[in-house]
DNA sequence: TTGTACGCGTTATCAG
DNA sequence: CTGATAACGCGTACAA
């Protein structure tokens, strides 16, 4: 079922049937009536794939999402595709695998839908190094830092992870806790390296020498690695009162580790966690952490797109604040 | 960049460049390395629209989510992605809003992609029978039940709700519970109908009048909505000893406002779950739940698609059993 | 082994 | 207002 059918069942040519598709003026009541009626009939959808060849410039921007685990990005499509609705763009989201490379795929992706901006929620320095050049459409970096990586064509939005951190560790040195574990991270991860700097950083101010710093167990941001990490804290010699996760979801591992062990935050151990999902809110205790203007970030950067779309607005990196929610796993000792 | 730009330059035609971007044989090993090193040179990438249109037949299977917010559709994607990552078949993930028409969309997509096989991961009878009839391939609805459906060519695998729900209730019952809410469900939604009507059966099978049933709250499937219906309960005279909640997530919001009220889980009020969300485990009481066999239900899913796309396989509907997941979340009075 | 030419379904540009 | 027709980028017979 093409447009010629339509086209041949109607008595029409496949121009009209084309421009009554595509809600073209110039069409007389009758033909668009009589069309429509037989693409009802029919069911008929137009061949994307012949319109996009054909189709020179489109207004698709691409959204593409890095790793479909991370708790903070389905809040932030929907944010985006709310932004969008009203506007002439169409947004398509694509969903890549947290060890996929997410530039060669924005750039297919890209390419394919003949987009004209282009979103990217998560993403390491090393793949844009890699490929990034090839891209020449605007582009947002969504959630990291992309100041000093160089490229014309791309903006960034994101918390200054650094200073997040370092604020997180520096509330629990205010809150007498000066053994301070660093809990998550995963080698070749920006947002890692960057967090736990801030972490040095703030124990450095502190005066805390760098061989008294508290002990660190890596691992990816999740439950789990949380878990295992705090319980092989816990097992080590090491005693920490105070332990800072570089993600929610490994905080909320470590405190169900902690009460495993039948110790209790902030009873025994306080935890402080960094992105504010929303179960931390729930959680029982409820999660101290450093929570990201989510909302703000996905704003900024749609606005930040959409003025280099249509203003030729220039490349800026600009950093949102974020916030220390102080709920109850951080106790003063 | 075309092919065409690529022939030009290596002084091939564009039949041999094709061909050797497409693997095919009969070329020389000196085209294919002149070729492909023009091709990563400019990094170029295929037209896909181009290509689709002309390919007849893809291996194409698409696979539809409703609700990015469902924490148990990201880990059944990946289980899916993984299932066919060594066949010949490509995964294409399509993600539709939680109010959209699931059934139109996929009908879209399958028709764009050339798709032979459909899955969907969430779905509801409504949008089926509006526009299921106009899909023609080998379709799988994972985690509804589609037995009575009458499509001929829609499978169905997922947990036996009512039955599931009923054993969590009979578990509350059995434990000495006998005045127990059932929070959460929308109207419309299949799954909340059914769970709904196995917390009515539990009942009625243990002798209890249907004036006697506890109190129903209703919400959407959300920490908060779990949240807010709890509020209200408590703040009403009813007093009941066990919550039923229709999704963990539900369970995790009652808790929360459980615990903020000045009681404890399972002290003074027994909440269990439904789903099986890695966070229950991670909880603080852990989360008793009806578990269900994800992965099993995955597997299934594909198997069937599969039977059903190279062997003629037929329709089936299949339920694949739960488990009651006892954790620490439930006391017997 | 390689090149040529046609057609996939659509849109856009004309001329009517 | 409508109809014919040339692209769009690619795959593939078929011919060389």
């Amino acid at each position: 079922m093409t447009i010629k059918d339509i086209a041949k069942e109607t008595g029409y040519s496949i121009g009209t049937v084309s421009r009554v598709l595509n809600n073209h003026p110039n069409v007389s009541e009758k033909a668009r009536k009589t069309i429509m009626e037989a693409v009802d009939r029919h069911g008929f959808i137009l061949n994307v794939s012949a319109k996009n060849l054909k189709t020179v410039q489109s207004e698709n921007i691409i959204i593409v999402v890095k790793g479909t685990f991370n708790e903070l990005f389905p809040v932030m499509v929907q944010r985006i595709q709310m932004y969008f609705r009203e506007t002439r763009y169409t947004l398509i989201t694509e969903y890549v695998d947290e060890e996929a490379d997410e530039v060669t795929r924005a750039r297919q992706v890209c390419l394919e839908k003949k987009a004209i901006g282009l979103l990217i929620l998560g993403g390491n320095k090393e793949n844009f190094e890699k490929g990034f050049d090839r891209i020449k459409i605007p582009a947002v970096l969504v959630t990291n830092h992309a100041g000093d990586w160089g490229f014309e064509n791309l903006s960034s939005v994101s918390t200054d992870d650094t200073e997040g951190a370092k604020k997180a560790v520096e509330f629990l040195l205010k809150k007498g806790h000066r053994n301070i574990a660093l809990l998550g991270g995963t080698v070749g991860s920006d947002t890692s390296t960057q967090r736990r700097l801030g972490w040095e950083k703030a124990q450095e101010e502190f005066g805390i020498k760098k061989k008294d710093f508290g002990p660190c167990v890596g691992g990816r941001y999740s439950f789990e690695a949380g878990y295992e990490a705090m319980k092989k804290l816990l097992k080590s010699d090491k005693k920490v009162t105070g332990v800072f996760a570089l993600a929610d979801v490994m905080a909320i591992g470590a405190i169900s580790a902690i009460s495993d062990a039948g110790l209790s935050v902030p009873g025994d151990v306080s935890v402080i966690g960094y992105d504010g999902i929303p179960i931390g809110a729930y959680f029982c205790p409820k999660l101290t952490t450093i929570r990201q203007s989510i909302d703000k970030i996905c704003d900024r950067s749609c606005e930040i797109l959409v003025d280099c779309l249509e203003n030729e607005g220039k490349t800026r990196h600009e950093f949102i604040p974020f916030t220390l929610d102080e709920r109850q796993s951080v106790k003063k000792i």
